[in-house]
DNA sequence: TCCGGTTGTCAACGCGTGATGACATATGCA
DNA sequence: TGCATATGTCATCACGCGTTGACAACCGGA
């Protein structure tokens, strides 16, 4: 971040998709209205009429993100009887906003924006949808919403107040219960 | 609301504890940026300035929210042997924004927020000790911060479709499994 | 009755935001 | 080389926010 200050080359496309990273980042890690343009801008090292040209306003710029993240979500990379001990370990030990969880983040962050919220709402079953498909079994979807759910609120509940504040022996407790919900809820 | 323009009796404690309260309403169902001064005014039928006069800033005004809203937890109302059942109906069944998750919903919309969440981090564990103690039994504190956080992950779940857009049987068996976990959690 | 302080209103300020259109500069083709 | 277009920058706008200090209305005691 900031090098690209230096020689950037001309290039709308490669600029566009610098743009499209930097946003997501900065919607996985903070509220829809708190990112602002000049922000991303700054991350790319562009100015921000920049983007209001290529994406239009901040709502599509958020509707692209959305889109781009939902394609490849990393929630469903590497093996299914896998799933609960990874996302647990991930949630106790990982760090915030970074790792298998960018769509979730962004979910989370941007729910209780109205703006945000609104759009969310339409891409909301382009996850959910393969993700349960992904999950399989009997109410898929309902499991699947069980899942993100989860997810979504023990990183809530890490975030406040940042990351867990637990000795080893409690870590150990609050992974191990978490490995066998989430897989629980993966095989149904 | 609304009927309040008419005939207030000029009560500074009174008109106070009404701005605080609308201001709880208003914090439990927006973010911390969206809630204006003017808004939570509005609903009492007040001049935004008065908050100013009476809280100070809005950060103060926050502070005093949570003060308020910590004192009387309602998650901790009710029969211990029955927590499983009555949230995970609340949950399903219940109407957003309302219930018994008055401080679970605050910190949700504004655990993303920085400015409220580090006010937050330091009023988290006025809620979590307590809460811990209600529960109870070996590694209390991690299974009161599992509980609030697949209570508050739910809710973002929730909010995001706007109520779980699930048929009778599947609210039946989410409504289930999130009885017997919760539930799971309580009795350790 | 009048006066002092409490309670509430009003207009305005400074700031930061997203968005816009005019301008500068590099690129690629003839 | 020279021009047309793609690419990026800059100054600026209108808006909404939290906050402030001056003003108005009301009440209670002398």
């Amino acid at each position: 971040m900031g090098f690209e200050l230096c020689s950037r080359p001309r290039n709308a496309a490669a600029t566009r998709a610098a743009i499209l990273d930097a946003a997501s980042r900065r919607f996985m890690a903070e509220t829809y209205e708190q990112v602002g343009m000049r922000d991303v801008a700054g991350d790319v090292g562009v100015d921000a009429a920049l983007i209001s040209r290529y994406f239009g306003s901040k709502e599509d710029l958020f509707l692209a993100v959305l889109d781009n993240c939902g394609k490849g979500s990393d929630l469903m990379d590497g093996d299914r009887a896998d799933f609960g001990r990874r996302m647990a370990h991930e949630l106790v030990y990982g760090e915030p906003n970074e790792g298998k969880m960018g769509w979730l983040l962004i979910m989370l962050r941007s729910a209780s924006s109205p703006k945000a919220a609104a759009i969310l709402k339409l891409s909301s079953n382009n996850f959910h949808a393969p993700f349960a498909e992904w999950v399989g079994g009997r109410n898929a979807l309902v499991r699947a919403r069980l899942l993100t759910g989860v997810l979504m609120g023990l990183g809530v509940s890490r975030d406040i107040s940042g990351g867990f504040d637990f000795d080893a022996e409690e870590c150990e407790t609050m992974c191990a219960w978490l490995a066998d919900t989430l897989q629980g809820l993966i095989d149904g």
